[in-house]
DNA sequence: AGGTAGCACTCGGTACAATCGAGTGCCAGG
DNA sequence: CCTGGCACTCGATTGTACCGAGTGCTACCT
């Protein structure tokens, strides 16, 4: 029910790493960091997200947890530079969080952070009046989460790989040209263009068309796409050379590798998150592939992780960035992911409070479309 | 045949803006430039196309038609900016083109420029090796062609409004749930999901469905989507309510604002093109808003330009960049159209190029799907 | 032992002056 | 009408000095 914590186990610090750490054996937490050293962390990284400059010792003494003075602060900042928390741009320079330093502040957060009440409003408003198509909806809802979190966002449909075959149908769309129409049980709608070949012309009639689309339907009703099992024939020929090439047709759909159907929204506000150009246009070139874009999310899910922070996910072009994703679920079934994309110094709590609610919503209107006439919901 | 040359009336010029020239009336072209005029401000053009740096009188001594002293070229250039071809960012500093510069250049562009053999082969390979369905045709070649310039590509599909329809299906999608699916003559696939409700639970099942699709289909075929006329009942209470929800989804269809469907591609590379970040966030944001490249493209092809230069296009926010479009004819009839937008010191020459042969190419093949066989084309 | 105050040190950023040089406009002379 | 020459402009570059934020270290205090 907290997606923003990772799954991950519970020692993420390698063993090797700590004998050349001064600190004495504490009573509390064994290896995990001293209190006031989280919440030093703990504000560095807070700091860091808001001014995007590199925090000095002084600028934290006195938040909740730190009550020392700015010689404290320095040298546990040293102590969490050791241990890789923390790193300085240059000497004389205050302290910019490492990844390791983010993830630190991601695991001990407390409350994946709440929406303002415009933003809740935003949510309640588009979930009330979006209508359409589900790409659409999916469409929009990237730019709703773009909107709220100010990052680039993702929506990653479900897959149609469960989905089966409702309805298989064939339209004359011209001299020597049809177009094979498959309906899922998901509610989507594949097609695919036939060509008849000037060799059956004439044969190949709208009754023909009409007859083998009936047979296909009845034999592929139930089964999916990427194994639609074996149409018999059995007809004249007209009839078997329509059901053949319509089988054939569903082949070339079912490997033409789906699209997918990927959303990427906002991508325009990653020009403000980067400093560098290239580094702007690199990621920009990376969101734009959208096949990348789903292997990545699917790579992060699969490792157990919800946030995905610089190197973690193992995507060089991206190391300056960080995801965070949820799953969509609906009536309990996972069906699609969606997820923000921001640089790795991003708003966690905004970006987690934003993409968990979005989830949960857009889960329950891929569940039941808007119950018609109250639209205040819940 | 030669799209680039826009239709603007012969006489750019104000009037009143004469007066000041010291030029004494040439025998030959009235009010025209002079011809080493032209030549000085052609080759500005081009060198700062090239180099991106304002050029200097002395950059531009030799090069054809300019076989005279840079204290002339000088003269010239001062002349150039008294007429608004040229500017300087500041004093002693070289010329910069203005938006009627880059008119002036593109306009007695000889030639639209030709492609080095790599690009050829890479259209060819392209037109060769891409298959699946039209939208996705579309999107790739917004792929290439942002490929082909380096800048950003947009390709506007054709709208539906003149194509009519073909199927219409009802499917039965689970409890009280269906899905209309139209065909259009264009090889469209429309779908709108329909609940039933509870009250019909039941009474409308897959038969109903079929025979309310059937009749549906009788008499809207050949119809558009926004003229649908009206579809009589007269069978069943349950057939009449397939059949009433049916036209209500349909209409539902035909107003909810069609995507137009409308593919923008390699707008990373917008990143490069300019140096200010904020310019270049804003550029891409409008490039996002699909709607908004729609409506641009259209008013800038209404005005009869083929290519539009910063304020040409009247759009403020797009005031620093210049859109190359081409229309996509496929057998004589416009089929939607296709243009790259980047900077105004575009490469206009490899940018009209590209654009021209791309629709092309893309026209011959919504035309007729590939020769099956020989794919070494033309 | 852990925290603190003090201190020397580092080093990026800024401010300022000097200089450079690309480029201009203008003018007198071919 | 073009050209060479000249004074002038002004952004860019370089060098220098300096400021100050920030650090690490150490002696000292509790």
């Amino acid at each position: 029910m907290v997606p923003h914590r990772t799954a991950r186990p519970a020692r993420p610090a390698p063993p090797s790493s700590r004998d050349e750490s001064p600190a004495p054996a504490h009573p509390e937490g064994d290896l995990e960091l001293d209190l006031r050293k989280a919440a030093i962390l703990t504000a560095v990284v807070s700091e860091y997200i808001e001014t995007a400059e590199p925090v000095g010792s002084a600028h934290i003494t006195g938040t909740p947890g730190v009550e020392v003075s700015s010689a404290t602060v320095r040298s546990d900042m040293a102590a969490l530079e050791r241990d890789g928390y923390l790193t300085q741009p240059h000497t004389s320079a205050g302290r910019i969080p490492t990844d390791k330093g983010y993830r630190f502040f991601v695991d001990t957060l407390a409350t994946p952070g709440t929406l303002g009440p415009a933003q809740r409003q935003e949510v309640r408003r588009f979930f009330a009046h979006v209508h359409g198509a589900v790409e659409d909806l999916l469409g929009h809802t990237s730019g709703l989460l773009a909107n709220l979190t100010d990052y680039a966002a993702v929506v990653v449909g479900p897959t149609h790989e469960t989905a089966t075959i409702r309805s298989v149908q064939l339209v004359d769309l011209g001299p020597n040209l049809a177009l094979l129409v498959v309906v899922l049980s998901d509610g989507a709608v594949e097609k695919r263009a036939i060509e008849l070949g000037a060799d059956h012309a004439g044969q190949i009639d709208d009754t023909v068309l009409a007859a083998a689309a009936a047979h296909l339907t009845a034999h592929l009703r139930g089964r999916t796409l990427t194994d639609p099992g074996i149409v018999p024939e059995g007809g004249d020929a007209a009839f078997d050379t329509a059901v053949r090439l319509g089988t054939q047709a569903l082949g070339e759909l079912a490997s033409a590798g789906e699209p997918e159907n990927v959303f990427v929204g906002g991508s325009s506000r990653m020009a403000s998150a980067f400093d560098a150009v290239e580094t702007v246009r690199s990621v920009l070139s990376i969101l734009e592939q959208q096949l990348v874009v789903v292997e990545l999310v699917e790579h992060i899910l699969d490792r157990g992780l919800s946030v995905a922070i610089g190197s973690e996910h193992g995507f060089e072009p991206l190391a300056s960035c960080a995801l965070v994703l949820a799953p969509v679920s609906v009536d309990g079934e996972t069906a699609g992911t969606i997820g923000v994309v921001g640089p790795t110094r991003m708003n966690y709590p905004r970006a987690l409070a934003s993409v968990q609610i979005v989830a949960e919503r857009l889960g329950e209107r891929l569940a039941g479309p808007p119950a018609d006439g109250g639209d205040r919901g819940r």
